[in-house]
RNA sequence: GGCCCCAUCGUCUAGUGGCCUAGGACACUGGGUUCUCAUCCCAGAAACCGGGGUUCGAUCCCCCGUGGGGUCACCA
């Protein structure tokens, strides 16, 4: 860090509670936290509730949920206070009111129906952003805009201008869609007499018509990541790559690496789509990394207790490799824990014969391990002059009632005798 | 439409004038391991939007097109 830029950092991401954790907040607060920790600066949260309709009950508590399961930490915010609190907009009426007062009579504003307009000087506005490089508006694209509306509410642009300032935000960091209200707010800035922060504009996460993610359809909620079964790290992860690429390519890396190798000159300008394929893959890699134990606690914990921590530890080894979200685990493993319904149509030709045998091996076996079952089916398939590969196919459906399960021999194992000859039966003639 | 931003494989990206016959990853295709699926390993197909400049030399610099996106509220 230089120290002779003496300025603390201090940045911080504007949420409005008008619903959701967004995937869009998370996006702005990956940067802002990297680029905030990366210089030892401070992330903070400050909530843009100044749209008394737009505003929803809990969506506030959402967006707290949504930043810490994804494991962001910030410094200050409404629900931890900090030296220049309070950190809610709807909490802050006084001050719009006061500094619209001073530009109403510094004659820089001027009332209309109950609200308060900045008199635009029209002067040409421009700055250099982090990501973009200079950016400039010609005078006249920016006319007298309301600060203050008649419901004693700021408007964004006021509200935004006034708590950086006042909260000393010394970068803006924020999505490209802010880039033509930038023009606005350095217009306030130096209406006030102030220096305004500096600017970087990161890209618009798009979807796959390349459009901005929407809302209505788009998968932005962050719970619906945590409800499918997604690590966060992987979540983060993935969003990492997308605008921003590791020094060294790496794809796979931590939110402290993350933080360490972090820079805005390595933002690219492209709004990239958001393809979850690459996300699955991440935590497919993320899932296969945990200890046993650990999955087996994350497991428990998704299902909220549903399955035992001994039952999930003895499937474990088998799925491991086989899931890429933990809501897969019904569909692959569902059996182990269930009978399943079991199509018929599934079965080969000579099914009922490779189960009967099954059944007549399988009653052999006094000590139930892999090693025994193995040899004796395989022994089986020999002495029957069975096709191995349909053997246990129809094995594996009898069982499990699909045709893409985990070993069958392995399963077979933590099904036990009575279960396994318990399902198998149902086929006898 | 005005203004603004952007433009490398299908997707995420590396690249910062010669190292590029453009690299990696996901996805895809083929093969190997295997009782299925998956993991793992190997191989393959796949891109510098177009046109002008600048330069000895452009993916990289400039201009113009084209295409895409964003924004034009007493929403944020």
């Amino acid at each position: 860090m230089v120290a002779s830029e003496g300025k603390k950092v201090r940045v911080r991401i504007a949420p409005s509670p008008t619903g959701f954790a967004h995937v869009g907040t998370a996006y702005a607060a990956l940067f802002n936290y990297a680029f905030a920790k990366n210089k030892g600066g401070k992330f903070i949260i400050r909530l843009e509730d100044t749209d008394v309709k737009r505003h929803v009950k809990d969506a506030e508590q959402a967006i707290y949920d949504g930043l810490a399961w994804l494991g962001f930490s910030w410094d200050e915010g409404p629900d931890k206070g900090g030296e220049y609190a309070p950190y809610k907009q709807s909490e802050r009426l006084e001050i719009y009111k006061e500094k619209a007062k001073e530009l109403l009579e510094k004659g820089k504003a001027y009332e209309e129906d109950g609200a308060i307009r900045f008199k635009n000087p029209g002067d040409d506005v421009g700055w250099k952003d982090i990501v973009r490089g200079d950016i400039n508006f010609p005078g006249g694209e920016v006319t007298d805009f309301v600060i203050m509306k008649s419901d004693g509410f700021p408007t964004y642009n006021f509200a935004v201008v006034i708590d950086d300032l006042l909260m000393k935000i010394t970068h803006v960091i924020r999505g490209e869609e802010h880039i033509s209200n930038t023009p606005r707010q350095l217009a306030l800035y130096k209406a006030l007499n102030e220096k305004a922060p500096e600017f970087a504009h990161l890209p618009t996460l798009r979807n796959k018509e390349r459009k901005k993610l929407s809302k209505r359809k788009d998968p932005v909620d962050l719970r619906i990541y945590q409800k499918e079964g997604y690590l966060p790290e992987a979540l983060v992860n993935f969003l990492c790559l997308l605008g921003w690429s590791h020094p060294k390519e790496k794809e796979i890396f931590s939110l402290s690496e993350f933080v360490k190798s972090f820079s805005l000159e390595r933002v690219r300008k492209a709004g990239p789509i958001f393809d979850k394929d690459k996300l699955d893959w991440i935590n497919g890699e993320y899932l296969r990394k945990l200890d046993d134990s650990e999955l087996v606690d994350k497991i428990w914990e998704f299902y909220n207790g549903k399955y035992s921590k001994g039952e999930i530890a003895k499937i474990v080894p088998l799925i491991k490799e086989r899931i890429k979200t933990f809501s897969e685990l019904e569909t692959l493993a569902g059996f182990f824990f269930e009978e399943q319904k079991v199509d018929k149509e599934l079965f080969g030709k000579g099914y009922k014969e490779h189960i009967d045998k099954a059944v007549e091996t399988l009653e052999k076996v006094d000590e139930w391990s892999k090693e025994n079952i193995d040899k004796m089916l395989l022994a089986n398939v020999k002495k029957n002059n069975f096709k191995t590969g349909n053997f246990f196919m129809d094995l594996r459906i009898a069982i499990t009632g699909k045709k893409f399960t985990p070993p069958i021999n392995d399963s077979i194992v933590i099904l036990g005798k009575e279960e396994t000859l318990k399902r198998l039966k149902k086929y006898n003639k």
